[in-house]
DNA sequence: TATTGTTATACTCTATAACTATA
DNA sequence: TATAGTTATAGAGTATAACAATA
């Protein structure tokens, strides 16, 4: 590989990240679809976990998605009784969205698929491969300038 | 990481490959508009560079997108002059896409943002780990079971 | 009748802008 | 006036269905 035999782009790890990323993507909406839940909302699940109970433009904020998607995303949870909103006492206009235990469980179904679902994408890799795999998108997920 | 402490949903490899894919795809998607072109574009020029003069149904099939959407795709490519549309002489309904060398030049000025973009996002990590994460995806990508 | 390409239409996702209520 | 949430509307991307030309 020198100058003079340039990386094709279907041998970028943009190309390939983006293809990867795209049917794994795919898989994980597919599946979770079951659940009654999309993309989004999984995103919005796993933000409260995390952070706890959350205002909803701070949601729109942290995801990097307008504020009226997270009006819709969390109809949606709330039907689901996945979340609730509860109306914070010391500034009435805002509204703390809360994870509840139907949440945490979705979350947790949520988890298992997407593991059922690594060891299908990883299924041509050897131990060692995987494990490289595991710890540079780790590292790249876990750096800085990240949204959702 | 035992039976009793299951990877979390932010720790698979679908999760990250889905986040990652995602912020490649959008910088990517991005940097090309200044060539005019859309990602759908680009897996169509790249298509007829790896497998020649391709009809139109079998573009659609060999993507995974639907026919309508190639003569769309196909209609602003032959605008830019990067394909050209030539009927087929022994079935004339048939018209083969045939890569010209503005195409093929533009796929060139693709490639080169992909490795650009490739520097930004492994800047995070060391040459050992960019090299295996190469290898990893390469194994995925070039295995069975992919489209597009 | 079946197939290739095209056009017409509709659906999903998401954003922007206008609006309501609270501050 | 400014901010949190909501509603109304619009755009991008893509699919499905109806259609025309050719086989």
């Amino acid at each position: 590989m020198n100058a003079a035999d340039p990386v094709p782009l279907t041998a970028t790890t943009t190309y390939r990240l983006g293809l990867l990323g795209a049917l794994a993507g795919a898989r994980f909406t597919e599946r979770i679809g079951s659940l009654r839940l999309k993309p989004k909302d999984v995103a919005l699940l796993g933000l409260l976990q995390s952070d706890g109970p959350t205002a909803q433009l701070t949601v729109a904020r942290r995801l990097g998605v307008a504020p009226s998607l997270v009006v819709t995303v969390a109809d949606r949870l709330e039907v689901l009784g996945a979340v609730r909103r509860l109306r914070d006492q010391s500034d009435r206009r805002r509204q703390q969205l809360v994870l509840t235990d139907t949440g945490q469980e979705l979350l947790t179904r949520c988890a298992a698929i997407a593991r059922e679902l690594d060891e299908e994408l990883t299924a041509g890799l050897d131990p060692a491969a995987r494990q490289a795999l595991d710890a540079a998108l780790g590292t790249l997920t876990t750096g800085p300038g990240l949204p959702s």
